[in-house]
DNA sequence: ATCTATGATTCGTG
DNA sequence: CACGAATCATAGAT
């Protein structure tokens, strides 16, 4: 019976279509915790849950149907049997009694086994390890912006992860994971990061500043196009991050300042910078990246990384 | 098919 | 328990 109050709950046994797919989303997020966001994932859920559903209700017809004809046969039997001896009902009672035992015997089976199948579905969708999706392109952006106007100290307070995920539609120990990855990340191999480093604190520099006009004559220089003219993207940015690698509060975003007219075309940036300071940030410390050798200081033309990548699988 | 980017998990540390 | 580091496993690009 348990069975099939689970099924029910799936949305797989009971009326066909409809409530299903809601009581089966409640129920994921129920047992699940992670809510993982509702869109294409659940399309694809609810996609599978009707296939087994289906199959279900299609299996349980048949054994339904095939245990009313050998009802019907056996009673012919009986019948039969009945001009040569006497049958009392009773033993024919006994007769489809067992007979209807067996057949939901069978159901018992095939409802737990469906049971498994979805299961294993839910598992296989609950586990966000196996069908990693990347975040929206705006939710990294959120989290980029964040980051990158904190690089002194990208460590966002409790509060600041649950804005940031609210924000992002994701979750706070995603928000956290994602941190996680990116300061490691970018430690690793701040060369690589340095375009969007620079595009993300243009971006937080342009939105902090939107009040105040701003320059009137902005010749419009694209990021991208090589001089641009305040500095380039190659050479000096790496002594620029060294020098902030080296002494832990140099060059916060203020410094951004100076570079917001090299902004280029279209980055309209929808979500003004809200930042939420965490309370704790402390603004003294010799930088979260401390020990770090910049590598371009010590092999500019070398590759950043030289000596090991992540990717060792 | 291989490579890279990236979100998640695991493990050790303080 | 939060963090860094290493690693895993998949998504997306080539």
């Amino acid at each position: 019976m348990r069975l099939d109050n689970m099924l029910l709950a799936e949305g797989v046994a009971g009326p066909e279509k409809g409530g299903g797919s809601a009581a089966a989303a409640a129920a994921a997020a129920a047992s699940g915790g992670v809510s993982p966001d509702n869109s294409i994932e659940h399309s694809d859920y609810r996609n599978k849950l009707s296939q087994i559903r289906q199959i279900y209700h299609a299996e349980l017809e048949k054994y339904e149907q095939a245990c009313n004809e050998f009802t019907t046969h056996v009673m012919n039997l009986l019948r039969e049997q009945s001009r040569t001896r006497p049958i009392s009902p009773k033993e024919i009672e006994r007769m489809v009694g067992i007979i209807h035992r067996k057949f939901s015997s069978i159901q018992m089976q095939l409802k737990q086994s469906t049971c498994e199948a979805v299961m294993i579905l839910r598992s296989r969708f609950l586990d966000a390890r196996r069908k990693r999706r990347n975040f929206s392109k705006q939710a990294t952006e959120v989290l980029n912006e964040y980051f990158y106007s904190h690089l002194s100290n990208p460590y966002p307070s409790e509060e600041a992860k649950e804005e940031l995920a609210k924000k992002c539609g994701i979750t706070v120990s995603q928000v956290s994971n994602w941190f996680g990855n990116k300061r490691i990340r970018y430690k690793k191999n701040i060369g690589k990061f340095q375009e969007e480093a620079n595009i993300y604190a243009v971006k937080t520099a342009v939105s902090a500043s939107q009040g105040g006009h701003s320059g009137a004559n902005s010749p419009t220089t694209p990021t991208s196009a090589g001089s641009g003219g305040s500095f380039n993207l190659s050479g000096s940015n790496d002594m620029f991050m060294a020098m902030q690698g080296l002494n832990g509060d140099a060059y916060p975003p203020s410094q951004v300042e100076s570079l917001r007219h090299t902004m280029g075309p279209g980055y309209n940036d929808s979500l003004s910078a809200n930042q939420i300071y965490s309370p704790r940030e402390i603004r003294a410390n010799g930088g979260w990246q401390e020990a770090v050798t910049p590598s371009s200081v010590t092999s500019p033309t070398e590759g950043p990384g030289s000596v090991h990548s992540d990717t060792s699988n």
